[in-house]
DNA sequence: GTGGTCTAGACCACA
DNA sequence: GTGGTCTAGACCACT
């Protein structure tokens, strides 16, 4: 059964947290299809946000035709997404753990091992581009 | 001269993106001591927000001890921060990036990389819990 | 409840003069861990400031680690600061209530005993020493 | 000869730093009718501030009575003010600082002395009060 | 021209 | 209803 973890301080709305450690779970193999999502009373208890918070995610869930609540039953995964666990995602894993454990005895923090990654990532995986605001401005008036 | 980019579609706030991202150059060298940040005009120009967004992420980082501003003058960088630019960087850098094409030829895509990634950070570096909020409070009343 | 008396003439801005007050409330044990500060809306009819800067002087006690602000609950004390109100508070309290009466009774003025106090206080109190802005600089360019 | 120190951080305009110094080094006796002040070059070279800001400071004690700057001599003293060192002052002084070795001897920070004695000294010499904003208003309008 | 503060108002996230 | 973010614009302090 997946668990959440809400950071409250990280700005990030409490409801796309669980949005995306869904997906994410989805992505890993952790979630399959069919399996239960835990009710909102179990998320309540283990994160402290408000069950409607929870029931928003949900509900942005199904939209996405990533799972499906019944009513009585609880929600259940009826999506996959990506390609994170395919056969050579093991092979990958256990590089990148080997690569983390190195970064470890190099003396990097936590920090310095994201900020390392995500500039690595951005570079060999560009993000898609956001249009600058104003464009659609310009075209209106 | 850094760059910022704001993707206002994150949910992350605008101002604490420019923060992280001072911070990630921080870490990784590409902000030095002494260094001058855009003017909060510059960053105006470049990223479309308001100025006062500006202003609060360089009074943000100012409280944190890694610039200062001077009237008139602009925001220059007085702190440092981590570890991720010292010798073994540039090898672990290398490796990464091999790793990260391997993924590519692998099919996964960037959300993927992604949660294989964090899956991997927070097991070997595992995030500092948050206490669960209402502590405090539930001694008293 | 602590109350907020801003004084707009001062020179010292606002949401400066919140924290301060807060800060001062924290060390005499006007405040106590658990407490709830006014909402934003109560201080604004106190005060006539504008709601952003109660929002703003929050956020800087909320980084200082001191206060916690919850959605739809309030803002909590979650932090303490310094020994003001420690057993010796009553007895150093009562000497110096009788101290200012004598300077009363001297023809001293508010703003005499205040320079009088500040310079005794800043003569066994040192206050730490300012590092002169732009040293980080002139190794520079 | 009077040393200012400008605080920078502290979030009162810089030249009002000035002007409040010099006025207390006047209630204190530290500068007396016909002192001179510092020039503006030697304020400036010693708390690193723009030549105008300490120009403003002069002007503002010149408007005040206190000062009167003589071109091509400096700046001079031609106004008293308080009686913060009359005969009691002395005693008023000691006493003090006796209170001070004692709260430093029960652990007291500087911030905590401050804590106490402005709570102290807003009781016994209360602030002159500041009508609320808008009183203005409701008779203009 | 650059940064700092404040106001006003809008919209969103959360309880 | 409460707090969080952003925008827009004004005014001030400082170089």
């Amino acid at each position: 059964m997946i668990e959440y973890h809400v950071r409250r301080r990280s700005g990030v709305p409490a409801y796309q947290q669980i949005v995306q450690q869904t997906e994410q779970a989805l992505r890993l193999g952790h979630l399959q299809l069919g399996d239960k999502l835990p009710t909102a009373k179990e998320v309540v208890a283990a994160t402290a946000v408000n069950p409607n918070t929870v029931l928003r995610a949900y509900q942005e869930l199904q939209r996405a035709g990533l799972v499906e609540s019944r009513q009585g039953l609880g929600t259940f995964v009826v999506g996959t997404l990506g390609q994170a666990e395919n056969s050579a995602a093991g092979d990958l894993r256990r590089e990148l753990t080997g690569w983390a454990a190195k970064a470890r005895s190099a003396g990097l923090e936590r920090e310095d091992v994201l900020a390392l990654i995500t500039s690595v990532v951005d570079q060999e995986f560009p993000p898609t581009a956001e249009p600058l605001p104003g464009a659609a401005l310009r075209e209106r008036s």
